[in-house]
DNA sequence: TGATTAAAATGAACACTGTTTAGTAGTTTT
DNA sequence: AAAACTACTAAACAGTGTTCATTTTAATCA
């Protein structure tokens, strides 16, 4: 009798469904945006229920992170064609700031949220996706690096500036901080052409770095 | 008589006892973890008095907003020293990490809140400290760019590359996702080197523009 | 001074939030 | 059929931002 079996089965089945329906939500409205009375709303269910599933609101968005990463990596996938790590990592930068601004829900959910101190437990379980995805630009710099570039830079500490560049500039768009300077309203950064500025942009300074 | 301007005086030092307090509360515990209640409670008010000096929680946390612009561009203030703008761009860029990691609740307050959609109206008058504060990175630029750095590029668009690029080593030092990376856990960014590390990051990804 | 008027402060409420608990239905096992 | 176990929920708790009728306080007028 696979009554326990159906029963385990049900039971990974409402939890899909409790996260589809808060994906959506978190992608129409945001994390901070929606209640767990809104996601029970969603799926007819009593807003206790979700916490037969999930311990906290918390747990959800860690289960959604999973998620949220597979898309990440996912629309990461086109960039293997790239043979050349250079071309890639350029690829890379425009391809990440695609992805933040077209799925700004997510990314917030990924990036943007300062989550309670109290989880940092979630480092080691809920962040296995998060490494591997940081594992992608991390391997592609270390391609750079066999290549003859990026000489006698720490590769780790190379690809975490890289990511913070790439972030600082979705973080502002997202949050519309671009939005309140005069300037940026004005004069409207193009997502093609922002990393090659971006690099561009520390030409001189390097030029005068090595001096 | 000059009892109408005493009352006006009054309701201007309760306006300012009230953002003291909120701005002390918002430096310990961060802006979303600060209830109206907790404000009243340090003024020894009623909740419901606070609502008599400000129409809601937004409009103090954009009066705050230029407390802390001011304390930005005072933080600011001993790069004047720095003759040479290349210098001094890049002893910005040291200054601004080291305000925004040291006093994280004001820089999330400034830079990281989300704020709601219909209070666009904020731009032309809550943000011209915020602009200000912005025209001394692009009057330093300006300058670099009158000495021939940076020939052919946009010097708005430039100053918000770099504005950017800063931010999103602050704001993901600041939201704690930096530790969620286990790289960045075992090899800590370094303060003084972020900068020229940054810059040197770029160095090969330059050249390879160029050809 | 005492009554009147205007201003300032508040207690209590509303509609939310995340979360917990006690209790009710429904299903499975004995 | 009775007992045991499961899934579910109504109701409540403590908190949030905010509003409003009411009271307290202060200024003005008779």
């Amino acid at each position: 009798m696979g009554v326990k079996e159906r029963k385990e089965r049900d039971r990974q089945e409402m939890k899909e469904l409790i996260l589809q329906s808060a994906h959506q939500l978190f992608l129409e409205k945001g994390f901070e945006q929606v209640s767990i009375r809104n996601i029970a709303e969603a799926i007819e269910y009593s807003p206790a229920t979700i916490y037969l599933y999930f311990k906290d609101k918390n747990e959800i968005a860690h289960a959604l992170h999973q998620d949220g990463f597979r898309m990440m990596i996912e629309h990461f996938q086109p960039l293997a064609k790239f043979a050349d790590p250079f071309e890639r990592l350029l690829e890379m930068g425009k391809a990440y700031i695609q992805f933040a601004t077209s799925n700004a829900g997510v990314y917030q959910l990924l990036f943007m949220r300062s989550e309670p101190m109290e989880h940092v437990h979630c480092l080691d379980e809920d962040w296995k996706e998060g490494d591997s995805a940081f594992d992608v630009l991390f391997q592609t710099v270390n391609q750079c690096q066999s290549l003859g570039h990026f000489k006698g830079m720490d590769s780790q500490n190379l690809s975490m500036l890289i990511w913070s560049t790439i972030h600082g500039i979705c973080a502002l768009r997202i949050s519309g901080h671009l939005a309140h300077v005069k300037v940026a309203r004005e004069n409207q950064l193009a997502l093609d052409t922002v990393m090659t500025d971006t690099f561009k942009a520390f030409e001189a300074v390097l030029q005068r770095l090595k001096k």
